[in-house]
DNA sequence: TAGACCCAATCC
DNA sequence: GATTGGGTCTAC
């Protein structure tokens, strides 16, 4: 008999522990696959990390272990899900998280090989079947099965569904001439690029190579401007890695925004790629996963949780826009990419390649203090100009009229310049719907959304009010719902207003807009990206989506309607959030002959984080900024976790809270400063209250174990939750 | 996480 | 007296 000993699919903090099982069948557990169990009533998935040999019987074992035994219903897997790197990549990510092992293993798999209930439904491996033919000899056929068989041998195989004789082909697998071939299948179609000869590299692109070859250092950050080539040094790091027998893992951010950096991987590279990205179908990511697994591929393209993929002997791991906030995931476990993908890189022996234009602040000052290896791309690869820049003070009454406040005059003249030349405008407003805020005049009501408690936003197009952070909508009343007047106002803009107001001001323009609700279904993105790219459009309005990465030759003014939204966000990120969306949106402007200007609106215009994006200076925005971070004591001169406690009864919650601060106060002593219980920015999830807290500390060991015992202590209590985050985005 | 269980409120 | 709803508890 064996005792199981099985991680089940929950990963709520009260149940992160083994369970044990029996089995009595006769084939032998192994560590690390699924299996089928009955947990409190029902049928639930769990993952197996032990297994023993028992000789004693099922009573004395349930007398010393205090609880009744149940058996497993039955085993999913043949073998083990993850290889041994994998298994110990899964220790630390949960170790250094402080997450639930469970939550990690369904961030690390596909849905078909997740350890959860869902998996059973998900796809399973498909086949195609085809015919081969073993016995040419032709004696006692029909003219029919002679055709057939002919034809087999000549195509060498012929896939079963293309063959509309079903019956012939019956009669020449009895009479043994062909046989049936099966083999995995590749839902995921990918279009046959041919090779392209790489280009001759830049003498700028060579050194940088070079440095990164002759080091032996393991963790490495470029920094090279937008337009210097960063992808061709990629692409050539990647062929000598290949050609070392290694393999490669390229990372990158949101796919549907930058295909091109698959379509550059493919054309090098071939079937030699695997892709991972957010909206291949359950399908073809399970087929990618076990293309990877099995070795057929050795190039592995793909987005954040493509950093666990089951890459063998890896040789170089990249993170292309390593600031990237998609790099982190804001759910449980709450990894970045960055810190899972050293952690394989120390495994693997392997190096790791960083690079952004701007990057984080945490990474360059790691550069700076030689961590990593800084390496540098400083100059643009046609030697293209940067744009003119201009910022415009909206609090000064001179630059704008009773025409508009949204435009200034400057935007509005340079927008009629760029359409009198038949070029292209970008206008970046971060910020979607149509009015931000809408209030009662008479009674000041402010429409809230009832689960999240943040303010709604207004969106003209089908009239309704949106909760920006859950899915509640609700219709725009005529009314005030508290005081009945009709007197309500709308305050605030969004891109919906921007395109309005640009229809108004700009009658012959035409105009696309790309958000997240222009942009439903996701085909939608790249539709509208190109349809801009082909000139069906004058001028494009967007959201962030519009800013990163895209090239559009013709475009030769961004306007920057207004830079200081991302601001006055309450988050210790939202300088260098600006600073890189600014940075980024005004290098869409001006390609190759055609010089570019952007234009950046602001009431706060000698704010450093503008006035150095201006003038795309990242070195002196990084000195600035490291200061503001010294004199906060925030990254990267402490690090943080946030703490938050989650509840049905709002009391309760903020009662415990107060005695987990007390904990956390007592054990850190000096050693951290502790902010909090605060309300977060967004109070209230699907009916649980919430508080926080956030630490900020110097010693990242000391802080696990403190954090490790405070977990165990009020780690299972059910009147509430604990979510630990560990280097947290928004705070 | 989600069913079971318990108790109180509510209905006819 | 039966049914419904909310809160709490527990899992091998």
């Amino acid at each position: 008999m064996q005792i199981v000993k099985v991680l089940i699919e929950y990963s709520n903090r009260t149940l992160n522990r083994p369970f044990s099982y029996i089995y009595k069948g006769s084939t032998k557990i192994k560590k690390g696959v699924r299996v089928l169990v009955e947990f409190n009533h029902r049928e639930i998935v769990g993952y197996v990390i032990d297994v023993e040999e028992s000789n004693l019987k099922i009573e004395q074992i349930e007398e010393q272990s205090g609880y009744q035994l149940s058996e497993i219903i039955s085993i999913i897997d043949k073998e083990p899900l993850l290889d041994d790197e994998l298994l110990t990549l899964l220790d630390d990510v949960s170790s250094y998280y402080l997450a639930p092992k469970i939550s990690v293993l369904q961030a690390m798999l596909p849905p078909s090989l997740s350890p959860r209930k869902s998996s059973l439904k998900a796809p399973k491996i498909a086949y195609d079947i085809y015919f081969e033919v073993i016995d040419d000899n032709e004696e006692d056929l029909t003219n029919k099965q002679i055709e057939l068989l002919r034809f087999i041998k000549q195509e060498g195989r012929v896939l079963k569904r293309d063959i509309k004789s079903k019956s012939v082909a019956d009669k020449l697998l009895e009479a043994g001439r062909i046989q049936i071939i099966k083999e995995e299948k590749r839902r995921l179609k990918i279009p046959d690029y041919k090779y392209e000869n790489p280009p001759k590299l830049t003498e700028d692109q060579l050194a940088v190579i070079k440095e990164f070859n002759e080091s032996n250092d393991q963790v490495f950050l470029l920094e090279g401007v937008t337009g210097s080539g960063k992808t061709e040094v990629y692409l050539s790091l990647s062929e000598q890695v290949l050609k070392q027998g290694k393999s490669v893992l390229m990372l990158v951010p949101e796919i549907s925004l930058t295909p091109m950096m698959v379509e550059y991987f493919l054309h090098r590279f071939k079937d030699n790629v695997a892709i991972l990205h957010s909206d291949l179908t359950p399908a073809e990511k399970y087929d990618e996963y076990r293309k990877i697994a099995k070795g057929d591929c050795r190039v592995v393209v793909g987005v954040r949780s493509a950093i666990f993929a089951p890459l063998k002997k890896i040789g170089l791991i990249i993170l292309d826009e390593e600031h990237t906030e998609s790099y982190k995931q804001d759910t449980l476990p709450f990894y970045h990419a960055r810190e899972v993908a050293i952690m394989r890189g120390k495994y693997n022996n392997a190096k790791v390649l960083f690079a952004s234009a701007t990057p984080s602040l945490e990474s360059r000052a790691r550069g700076q203090k030689n961590v990593y290896h800084m390496l540098y791309l400083t100059k643009r690869i046609n030697n293209q100009r940067l744009p003119t820049t201009k910022i415009v003070n909206m609090l000064d009454y001179h630059n704008i009229d009773r025409d508009s406040y949204i435009f200034s005059h400057a935007l509005r003249e340079a927008l009629h310049q760029t359409l009198a030349k038949n070029e292209q405008a970008i206008l970046l407003i971060n910020r979607r719907g149509f009015s931000t805020h809408v209030n009662c005049r008479n009674c000041g009501h402010v429409f809230k959304c009832p689960t999240c408690g943040i303010a709604l936003t207004y969106h003209k197009t089908d009239n309704m009010l949106k909760c920006h952070h859950c899915d509640y909508v609700e219709p725009y009343p005529d009314t005030c719902p508290e005081c009945g007047s009709n007197h309500l106002l709308k305050t605030g803009f969004g891109t919906e207003k921007i395109q309005e107001e640009v229809e108004r001001l700009f009658p012959s323009a035409k105009t696309l807009r790309l958000d997240s609700d222009s942009a439903k279904n996701k085909t939608k993105i790249p539709e509208t990206i190109e349809a801009f790219r082909k000139k069906e459009a004058n001028i494009l309005i967007g959201t962030q989506m519009i800013a990163k990465g895209h090239d559009f030759p013709d475009v030769t003014l961004v306007g920057i309607v207004l830079a200081d939204i991302g601001l006055s966000m309450p988050s210790f990120r939202s300088n260098e959030r600006a600073f890189q969306l600014i940075t980024q949106a005004i290098g869409r402007s001006g390609r190759k002959e055609k010089p570019g200007l952007a234009i950046i609106q602001t009431y706060m215009p000698s704010h450093y984080a503008i006035t150095f994006a201006a003038r795309q200076d990242y070195e002196l925005f990084y000195r600035k900024e490291m200061e503001m971070r010294r004199l906060q004591f925030y990254p990267p001169y402490s690090y943080l976790t946030s703490v938050t406690i989650r509840g049905r009864n709002e009391e309760n919650v903020i009662e415990s809270t107060y005695q987990i601060v007390d904990f956390l106060n007592e054990e850190f002593l000096e050693d951290a400063q502790i902010l909090g219980p605060t309300t977060p920015y967004i109070p209230i999830d699907m009916g649980f209250h919430l508080r926080s807290i956030l630490l900020k500390y110097r010693d990242p060991e000391k802080a696990r174990k403190i954090l490790n015992k405070m977990l165990e202590l009020f780690g299972s209590n059910s009147q509430y939750e604990i979510f630990v985050n560990v280097d947290p985005y928004n705070f």
